[in-house]
DNA sequence: TAAATGCTTCGACTATGATCGAACTATGAA
DNA sequence: TTCATAGTTCGATCATAGTCGAAGCATTTA
């Protein structure tokens, strides 16, 4: 009947509670198995199953079977980002899953957006690239400069694997709390995959949750200071 | 119980037929009355009432009441911008409305984004303004040049009075068909608005799209000139 | 082989919510 | 005032789809 693509299928998709609380545990990145994901939408694994096999039919979701289990992932980064912009609205509208709870600051902090840094420490992190001129950005696209590539490949990053995959090095996301864009793509996994390693930071298992050590965020802010405005 | 804010109760207002359909309509950028509404919705003027006084409730519209009528339009760009978002994921899962029909290839050529050029040609403005540095990138976020401001005077666009409204002077969008940025803001509606103006475009009612007349695409061409890669 | 685990399918129940007719309110025109 | 148009509210109807018990596959372990 009208123009354009059909919105409400997907939207639909995602409306229900227990299929958009499945989605936010996959905002994590890490791909979890059905009976994992009946846990955390709160409904029985038959349920799940079913609404496993929609999303999947939706294309929201890719599903791999390995052994017995059945991992679902989000199926693009698109998708995250959608998800993320529709966090954005529904925290603007004011309705907040609850009020508040002490969990709130600490998501706001540091937190997993699909893959990468969001949050507080995120927007950090990339004002700080951006400020020392590592980055450039063109036609909402970003690339990493020649000093950008050598202070990577100094912080431990091997850039040649990165460069490899079909995902962009770079790319910008849109953080709800902050309202402002990040650094995703593989370059953005790279940088969280080394916070780990270096013992800066952890996740909470079960949670988007980082969380740095005291020692992690000194040293985080060592290495990515702020330009003075 | 899950961390976040309450993307179902988003998702679901969107996901309804007839509410997606509203505002699909309203993407183009006009205000509308209730009863027009309930006919791009396809339903009675009681269930689009129903439908209205919902999607203000979750902030997705604003409500306007003018003697007996009552305007409704998107409540914010971030809207718009899910919604792009939303019609990207349903175009990609090939969930479109309708086999593509006619209106399909003139929807991609040139058309209506809340109140801004989209698709191919308002990506061609965008890259065409990029190239010729009249407008800078930072951060996600676009500035006008020096350069760039002369020649937008000089194309007939007002400046003083485009500056004073809240809104920012330039902003990104993301374009559902080329996955691409293009020019948004109050500079990408004055534009918009020129070329209305100068006879090169006019709308095409109660639809999105935007038609070129032979001349007017030239001239387009001429004054937006794409920049040997 | 048998037993156990992970997931899917089927079927029945149920609740939510979309829909419209009818009655009501409000604004504007004659 | 009277009439017409725009929109809202109420109530009844009805369909969609979310839910889980039970049974069925499939894969791994013993």
């Amino acid at each position: 009947m009208k123009e354009g693509p059909d919105i409400a299928r997907v939207a639909a998709l995602i409306g229900d509670p227990a299929r958009a609380n499945i989605l936010t545990a996959l905002m994590s990145g890490k791909a979890l198995t059905a009976s994992e994901l009946a846990g955390e939408a709160g409904v029985s694994l038959q349920t799940a199953s079913s609404h496993l096999a929609k999303l999947d039919d939706g294309r929201l979701l890719t599903a791999r079977k390995q052994g017995r289990h059945k991992y679902f992932a989000l199926a693009s980064a698109d998708v995250a980002g959608v998800l993320e912009g529709l966090m954005g609205l529904a925290a603007g509208a004011g309705h907040l899953r609850s009020r508040p709870g002490p969990k709130d600051p600490a998501l706001r902090k540091a937190r997993v957006c699909y893959n990468h840094l969001a949050g507080d420490m995120g927007i950090r992190l990339f004002d700080s690239l951006l400020g020392r001129a590592f980055l450039s950005v063109t036609g909402g696209s970003v690339a990493l400069t020649d000093a950008g590539g050598a202070f990577v490949t100094d912080f431990g990053v091997d850039l040649g694997t990165l460069a490899t995959g079909r995902a962009p090095l770079c790319r910008l996301c849109l953080d709800w709390s902050e309202r402002r864009s990040h650094l995703a793509g593989a370059l953005g996994r790279a940088f969280l995959g080394r916070f780990e390693e270096s013992g800066w930071a952890e996740r909470v298992p079960g949670s988007r949750i980082v969380r740095f050590s005291q020692r992690g965020e000194a040293a985080f802010n060592g290495a990515f200071p702020l330009q003075a405005a």
